[in-house]
RNA sequence: GGAGGCGUCGCCUAGUCUGGUCUAUGGCGCCCGCCUGCUAAGCGGGUUUGGGGCUACAACCCCAUCGAGGGUUCAAAUCCCUCCGCCUCCGCCA
């Protein structure tokens, strides 16, 4: 949820930002008059309601004639109270509904249009070139299957599409990424969190996740709860309802869990192997911060998600992405996409947003500082999406023979193994 | 899943039976001031959160807020209903 106040005192602002992300100002206008015919409802509300109670505490004192006379007049004026509530509820509920449909206010730096319109920031490293190296690069199907690691056909049969299990040195290397993962979260100081998959609607409406997304999202039949897509949802909910002391912030959190996507509407893209998946785990870094710090804390969240790549000895790339792209929470996303040699292209492996007070302000967190109580924000970074990064750490490192050398960083995660050799026969 | 108990402004707590000076008590903690070689103690004051009015976004005034939502009533922390959470016991279970 935006500020009310930058849309009481800049709603230009508001919709230029608007059309920075290629969407309708009207809802601008919508939410203005809503917020005026609200304070209008408040105040009358409020008037009757401050004259019941004036009346009220006479009532006690009052005797005989008077006391009827009393009574007769409070009556009427509770019907009016009643009235005024109900209009002014209605009044909040439509302001709301419409403010909260307006996404964060993109940053200056963010490029305006959408998914196309990303800037490229920076390359690292060099992909391989499998040509000069006389062989061509096998699919991390074909690379899964021959290690033994990655099992499509039994993950259709028991779940359907986009499943899978990962087998044998498969399961060891995610293992070993979500450890390689928690180890540099901690060595950072961030606090290691496994968190719930399963929320309450509060914490997906919160996280904006139920706006454009909504398709995207599981929800378990007759029980109220969603399937989170990612762990920034559990950690975003997670201090809602509270005031945290300033002094403890940042607060940075490195959450575990499983992720369940739908992939509505990406029928036919990425159907083979397991780029685009209805579940998979990962190692998301989440963190509390001052509006004033959330710029650099964005910047250094990205620091640790190439920190990782590195470890990985991947070929990636940063992108700004475009206000359009950004989902509703955001105001500024990277995102770190690794070079995917059978694909031929940049794949996103990670993303980094900055949510300032979006996301806070719908879930009721806010931070207690020397000059009072005030909005904080929010930011989420991947540091491992396991199956991507499989993918990627496959493709990337196997050698004609069909083996994959395993990244240095990653050794000591396998028990020392430095090359993952093909099953036997 | 069954039975019972509990939920008060950071923490603890009074108030709930018997609705109305509850404008929610007191203590702890915290903040400001006084006092004071320093510290401690003592004394005085302040200390939920959200919203609105008016404005300099101050001060001030007002409304809401006693787990949440309904209801009864002129009036609800207090009575009634539903839901949520926590605790105890039983059952089940990894």
């Amino acid at each position: 949820m935006i500020d009310p106040k930058l849309l009481r005192d800049e709603p230009d602002r508001v919709r230029a930002a608007q059309a920075k992300r290629g969407l309708s100002d009207d809802v601008v206008d919508r939410a203005l008059s809503a917020d005026s015919a609200r304070r209008a409802a408040i105040v009358e509300f409020e008037r009757f309601r401050g004259e019941q109670k004036q009346l009220g505490k006479l009532i006690p004192k009052a005797t005989g004639d008077e006391k009827v006379a009393l009574l007769e007049q409070t009556k009427k004026l509770a019907a009016s109270v009643k009235e005024a509530e109900a209009a002014q509820a209605a009044a909040e509920e439509e302001w709301s509904t419409a403010l909260r449909s307006i996404p964060n206010v993109a940053a200056d730096e963010t490029p305006a249009g959408g998914e196309d319109d990303f800037v490229i920031l920076e390359t690292v490293g060099t992909p391989r070139d499998f040509a000069a190296e006389g062989f061509e690069p096998r699919d991390h199907i074909e690379l899964g299957k021959l290690l033994g690691a990655i099992d499509i056909e039994r993950g259709a049969k028991v779940s359907g599409s986009r499943f899978y299990f990962l087998t044998g040195v498969g399961a060891q290397l995610e293992l070993a990424l979500i450890n390689l993962a928690m180890d540099q979260a901690r060595e950072a100081g961030f606090t290691q969190m496994i968190a719930p998959s399963l929320v309450k609607p509060r914490a997906m409406e919160g996280t904006g996740f139920l706006d454009q997304a909504a398709d995207d999202v599981y929800r378990v039949e007759g029980q109220d709860l969603y399937l989170v897509g990612t762990s920034e949802v559990a950690m975003a909910a997670y201090h809602s309802d509270e005031i945290l002391d300033g002094a403890t912030l940042p607060r940075r959190y490195a959450a575990f869990s499983p992720c369940f996507r739908k992939e509505a509407g990406s029928h036919g893209k990425d159907t083979k192997g397991i780029i685009r998946v209805h579940w998979f785990d990962k190692v998301e870094m989440f963190v509390y911060t001052t509006l004033e710090d959330a710029a650099a804390e964005h910047e250094r969240l990205l620091a640790w998600e190439k920190e990782f790549l590195n470890k990985l000895e991947l070929a990636y790339q940063v992108i700004d992405v475009a206000a359009g792209d950004l989902g509703p929470s955001a105001m500024r996303k990277f995102d770190c996409e690794a070079w995917i040699p059978t694909q031929g292209k940049y794949r996103e492996l990670t993303s980094a947003s900055n949510c300032t007070d979006f996301q806070t302000r719908r879930l009721d967190t806010r931070g207690r500082f020397e000059d009072g109580t005030k909005p904080i924000a929010t930011l989420n970074g991947t540091l491992c999406a396991m199956t991507r990064t499989i993918v990627a750490v496959l493709e990337t490192h196997q050698q004609a023979d069909g083996s994959v050398r395993v990244p240095e960083a990653l050794r000591p995660y396998l028990q020392g193994r430095e090359v993952l050799e093909p099953l036997g026969g």
